[in-house]
RNA sequence: GUGGAUGUAGUUCAGUCGGUUAGAACGUCGGAUUGUGGUUCCGAAAGUCGUGGGUUCGAGCCCCAUCUUCCACCCCA
């Protein structure tokens, strides 16, 4: 007895319905990155990890899934390298692939590895899985889609600006619920030199993220234990006093706190001119100024942005922020990007638990035909093509067995009409046609079809999914 | 990576103190109805109790290991 088929820890299959649903997401995300101006690209599953390494902190280095080289993975080893015990300096020397962990490394590579295919300022989306080892759990998958939507080549806020443009209309159009908070790291860094240890910023903005979570006490606590000393902690304290102001009162007073550290005065810089342009344009989403927003990707040297649920605490469904150097470590330098990640698996969670899909699954069968046998065969392949023609989605049922099994098909599937030709008829050239909602049925002839379709059928589809050239026989 | 819970028909769950043949609902399949589904009625199939060891006369139940899922850290979409 051989043991049940399965498939690894934290990735998962998804069934048709699911997939209709999904889809759904992904439809939606690229209808609005388009609308933009961006466009597609595709890089490998697996990068050098050379690629990798280094990119996303010693806990992302961790995370990430190495591939053992081909063949004799041991040959080029010497001895010394036998004697190895620690699994890093062993994974290198044996692994010279990684699964990716997120898209937007792979795009500064690919940036750099094309810059001459170019034309810059580049505007991207990329759609696709990513992987990371870490422990699954509700909303944490080990294999999981990321919709990244990028702009490398420009330093102008107004990316930022089109960033947030997008969040908004991407889960308006998704009808979830969204809380945009946005940040600076350079402020971020100026209130680390303001506190006096401008080199500690890492840790601060790691203790700082737990605020909302765990209070205050809890994060002085663990800024205490990661040895930074009172006073330092103290100026911190004075300056995250300030998130029960407006975001207005927080850049003015912030701005007269930092007045003698440019780099945070840039950050501030920013934000008023990121806040001034939102005024300007129309969100729905709120939008907050988050002082205690860190994101811990270190590549990110200017505004940051993360986006959560209104309705459903899963973590951030949505994040991003600029990065001066990331092609630089590649041999680019000089050129800013800035871009967001929308995490899709998560967004399905979300719209799942809200049933926010019912109103979108109407990609399946509308119409059934069912099948009477061979003679009938051929009248039902012509009012198949007719069907088709009119962008109905139709299928023949392929056996012929009885109308009852036919018919509970169309049920179990959803399938909203059912059309039967039979003996009858096809001698008087027509069809009959049966509502399935309603198990009203009438027998309408072959000239009338299409009239059918065009009162019936459609008022049951939305009027989105009307085709924009529609073609009819 | 650290700590904790969980696992019983396809699904959601019962299962007494360790004691004979592990139950229910829903779903699935067949029939009532050979040109009519969804409702109704009748019937059936379905499980190596996650997996592998151990304790015991005897284990779904106790012990160990392992895997899965979930929760809290860490971190993150």
């Amino acid at each position: 007895m051989s043991s049940k088929p399965s498939i690894p820890k934290g990735t998962r299959d998804f069934s048709t319905e699911e997939m209709l649903k999904r889809e759904y997401i992904f439809e939606n995300i690229k209808k609005v990155f388009k609308l933009y101006g961006y466009q597609p690209i595709e890089t490998p599953a697996m990068e050098n990890l050379t690629t990798l390494l280094g990119k996303y902190g010693d806990e992302g280095d961790k995370l990430l899934f190495r591939i053992l080289n081909s063949g004799d993975f041991l040959s080029s080893l010497s001895n010394d390298d036998m004697a190895i015990l620690e699994y890093g300096k062993l994974s290198s020397k044996i692994c010279e692939k990684g699964l990716r962990y997120d898209l937007t490394v792979p795009f500064a590579r690919y940036v750099v590895q094309h810059r001459d295919e170019i034309v810059f300022p580049f505007k991207r989306y990329q759609i696709q899985p990513v992987w990371r080892a870490d422990r699954p759990q509700k909303g944490r998958y080990r294999e999981f889609f990321q919709c990244d939507v990028d702009v490398i080549g420009s330093d102008s806020i107004l990316n930022e600006l089109e960033l947030i443009q997008i969040i908004d209309q991407v889960f308006e159009s998704l009808k979830v619920g969204a809380q945009i908070k946005i940040n600076n790291r350079k402020v971020l860094a100026g209130i680390a030199e303001f506190a006096g240890v401008p080199e500690r910023i890492t840790d601060i903005t790691v203790a700082l993220d737990k605020f909302e979570k765990i209070g205050w006490d809890k994060v002085k606590e663990e800024l205490y234990g990661k040895g930074i000393n009172n006073k330092s902690i103290k100026d911190i304290e004075s300056i995250i006093n300030v998130i029960r102001l407006t975001d207005a009162e927080k850049l003015i007073f912030l701005r007269r706190i930092l007045l003698d550290f440019p780099i945070g005065l840039e950050g501030i810089k920013e934000l008023e001119e990121l806040f001034h342009l939102l005024e300007k344009v129309h969100i729905n989403s709120s939008i907050v100024f988050d002082l205690t927003l860190a994101r811990g990707l270190n590549y990110y040297t200017g505004a940051i942005i993360e986006v959560k649920s209104t309705d459903i605490n899963i973590g951030s469904i949505c994040g991003g922020g600029r990065y001066d150097n990331l092609t630089g470590i590649f041999g680019l330098p000089g050129v800013s990007g800035v871009g967001v990640s929308f995490g899709a698996d998560r967004i399905y969670d979300v719209m799942d638990q809200l049933n926010l899909f019912e109103k979108s699954n109407s990609s399946s069968t509308e119409v059934l035909l069912l099948n009477f046998g061979e003679a009938e065969t051929e009248y039902g392949l012509k009012v198949l093509r007719i069907l088709r023609n009119m962008n109905i989605r139709a299928e023949l049922y392929p056996d012929q067995i009885s109308l009852k099994k036919q018919m509970s098909y169309a049920n179990s599937k959803k399938i909203p009409f059912i059309l039967m030709a039979g003996e009858n008829e096809i001698n008087n050239n027509c069809i009959k046609v049966k509502n399935m909602s309603s198990g009203e049925q009438k027998v309408i002839s072959m000239k009338e079809l299409k009239k059918f379709v065009e009162n019936e059928i459609r008022q049951t589809k939305g009027i989105d999914s009307l085709p924009p050239n529609l073609k009819i026989l």
